[in-house]
DNA sequence: AATCGTTCCTGATAGC
DNA sequence: TGCTATCAGGAACGAT
């Protein structure tokens, strides 16, 4: 499932391929537009005809693709969303969403299995409310000790969902909340507001930290991530707690316990966590 | 204003 | 072994 560090490591490759940018559309397919994009499929495909990519650049987990003319298409992963430029053509995969097809032959296909993934187009000047609504990129400068702090003191929400809240830091998924609690030994039904000055500088440490560390191994891939290489990542291997309830805490051999906070999964260490 | 619960979607899998 | 009910979860949305 896509966080932060799969979103970073699909735009570094797409940015990398030699294929995406300065190369012009000379045709886009939308299939099913019904529920996933914010913006008749026709018109974006007349939108984007001649036009290039100027760049590529990730907000949260949203990638943006940047128009010569400075208007953006925006795509969300979201579970089951892959994206990915191919110089041959050929693929047979079902869940095709949308195909941008370039003059040099090569296309940027988006595919999504369970059609949860999103695609916004936003001409200059426009706003777009779902990127207004979030909170600060953890991997930037903004993302001070005091501005931890002061986010964590004006809400009042366990831990989990805390980090989960894309309006408070934006970018973290379910997998890294459950491993950035688990290295900060902070149990996941804490409240904002009970972190001591100690914890805040262990978190504002290890939140960057462990979001960099995954990008370095190319994301981690449970089911279906793939990057836009159409490889796994591999910082499944490194994970702590993750998906491993029943299993022994590799600090401490307490079996790692699963709840569910807001309808979501959460596993951490009993013994580890206070 | 902040937080909570529901909903979307379909392949994988737990459990009978 | 084979079937089915449940689970996976990001975020918009409406409710509280």
């Amino acid at each position: 499932m896509p966080e932060l560090p799969e979103v970073e490591t699909v735009v570094r490759q797409l940015l990398h391929c030699g294929r995406m940018l300065n190369n012009p559309i000379t045709g886009v397919k939308i299939f099913r537009p019904q529920r996933w994009i914010n913006y008749p499929a026709d018109k974006i495909a007349i939108r984007l005809m001649g036009h290039v990519f100027k760049n590529i650049t990730r907000r949260a987990k949203f990638i943006i693709l940047s128009l010569d003319d400075e208007a953006e298409l925006i795509i969300h992963l979201r579970m089951t969303g892959k994206l990915m430029c191919q110089a041959t053509p050929i693929d047979d995969d079902p869940y095709i969403r949308e195909i941008i097809y370039f003059q040099d032959g090569s296309q940027l296909l988006f595919k999504d299995t369970r059609t949860l993934g999103r695609l916004y187009f936003k001409e200059p000047g426009e706003k777009l409310p779902v990127l207004d609504r979030l909170g600060v990129e953890p991997l930037s400068f903004q993302f001070t000790r005091e501005k931890l702090q002061a986010l964590l003191y004006h809400c009042n929400l366990e831990m989990k969902s805390f980090l989960m809240d894309q309006s408070k830091i934006a970018g973290i998924g379910n997998i890294y909340a459950s491993e950035i609690l688990f290295l900060c030994q902070i149990h996941p039904q804490r409240n904002t507001r009970s972190i001591t000055a100690e914890e805040l500088n262990r978190l504002h440490e290890i939140i960057p930290e462990i979001l960099n560390r995954s990008i370095k191994f190319k994301g981690t891939t449970i089911a279906d991530f793939r990057n836009a290489e159409n490889q796994s990542g591999e910082f499944q291997k490194y994970l702590q707690v993750y998906g491993n309830h029943g299993e022994s805490c590799p600090i401490c051999q307490t079996e790692i316990q699963r709840i569910v906070q807001k309808q979501r999964s959460t596993f951490f260490c009993p013994n580890c966590q206070k």
